[in-house]
DNA sequence: TCTGGGGTCCTAGGACCC
DNA sequence: TCTGGGGTCCTAGGACCC
């Protein structure tokens, strides 16, 4: 067998939901939902729920309130972010301790692995293994010949998957299989496809993946962008980034943003969150030591319209008082006086 | 289905400049 | 003066992802 470069995806099974469990057992077999403060009746959604909870219904997304009405015995625990990150860290060091691979992280709950290898699967078996024996987490693994096809081969991957040869914990998918096993699945099933995006398509008679790839990529790019046309038809082709990068991301923005439990009818606090959520990204990036270029703000309006309002400041800033001078400034451009549910605030580098 | 919080990238129009 | 063309920045919104 030849050496070659193979992408490979990892991916936690039911992270958040894995985690609360390790900590407690009693709650192995049993539906449970992680989200916003483990209150089923607030105002949050679902960050995940176990294989059990899904036998219902529940997604992830999907409102605290529906899950409970769709799984009523479930255990429901609050997210407890400083130590996912923790436990996601643990097994990031378990990736980037096997030799001579290259990890990109994507999430708490997933990476890319890329690798000169002659066995993938050898290799994905051995990183499942060493993720199981040192933090007792499972993970599935897609093996691909580049990032998009590894990243969608994981889905076939994962416990219970109906694809032929898929559920056993990897999956490959290359150009060998692409047409096999994604022609006629519908553009949604790819990694970048929304709902919106293939309503659009499917507007203009592209609803499978085999449609889409065979669509001419100039008429797509005349029609819904010079950039995103073309590159929906590539994804149908199953092309795209074929070497992992391992170089450090640079976060491009810092924000905070808090969905009130009632709605502010107030505009006096209306301001103040502001300045407070103002003051909370200048400790992020004061902490970072990257000053704010710009500075937006965002109000959701009660039911659910969003705008935002932003402005490049003069001289970039990290002073919070600064911040929170031009966060209240920004806010100044909303002129509506409706009930707000939510508030944001952005600072960009 | 009464819809979190953290992000990224693309698009398009207008301002502004040469 | 009825009027070019290109480039860049700013801003708001949209779509997507974890």
């Amino acid at each position: 067998m030849t050496s070659q470069y193979w992408v490979l995806h990892v991916d936690l099974d039911q992270f958040l939901a894995a985690v609360e469990i390790l900590r407690r057992p009693e709650l192995a077999g049993r539906p449970v939902i992680v989200g916003g403060k483990g209150d089923p009746t607030q105002r949050a959604v679902v960050a995940t729920a176990s294989y059990e909870a899904r036998r219902h219904g529940v997604r992830s997304g999907m409102p605290m309130r529906t899950a409970a009405k769709r799984c009523p015995d479930a255990v429901f625990l609050p997210a407890d972010n400083p130590h996912y990150e923790e436990v996601s860290e643990e097994v990031m060091a378990v990736l980037r301790a096997f030799p001579d691979v290259v990890v990109e992280v994507m999430g708490w709950d997933e990476a890319f692995v890329g690798a000169e290898t002659a066995d993938p699967e050898a290799l994905a078996q051995d990183i499942r293994a060493a993720v199981l024996a040192k933090t007792r987490l499972h993970c599935s693994v897609g093996i691909g010949d580049n990032m998009l096809r590894a990243k969608l081969a994981t889905e076939f991957a994962k416990p219970g998957s109906p694809e032929p040869g898929g559920g056993g914990g990897t999956f490959r998918l290359t150009g060998a299989n692409w047409v096999e096993v994604m022609a006629d699945r519908p553009t949604q099933a790819l990694w970048g496809i929304g709902a919106k995006t293939a309503r659009k398509l499917a507007d203009r008679g592209l609803t499978t993946v085999r449609e889409l790839a065979a669509t001419d990529p100039a008429v797509l790019a005349a029609d819904l962008g010079p950039a995103m046309g073309p590159w929906y038809v590539q994804l149908g082709r199953g092309i795209g980034r074929a070497r992992v990068e391992g170089t450090p991301w640079v976060p491009r923005s810092r924000g905070h943003e808090t969905t009130f439990q009632e709605n502010i009818t107030d505009w006096a606090d209306v301001r103040t969150e502001v300045a407070a959520l103002a003051r909370l990204v200048a400790a992020d990036i004061g902490g970072e030591g990257r000053p704010a270029a710009r500075v937006g703000v965002k109000v959701r309006f009660a039911p659910f319209s969003t705008y935002t309002r932003s402005k490049t400041l003069d001289a970039p800033t990290t002073d919070p008082d600064e911040l929170a001078t031009a966060a209240l400034d920004v806010l100044e451009r909303f002129t509506s006086r409706r009930p707000v549910r939510l508030l944001g605030v952005k600072a960009e580098f």
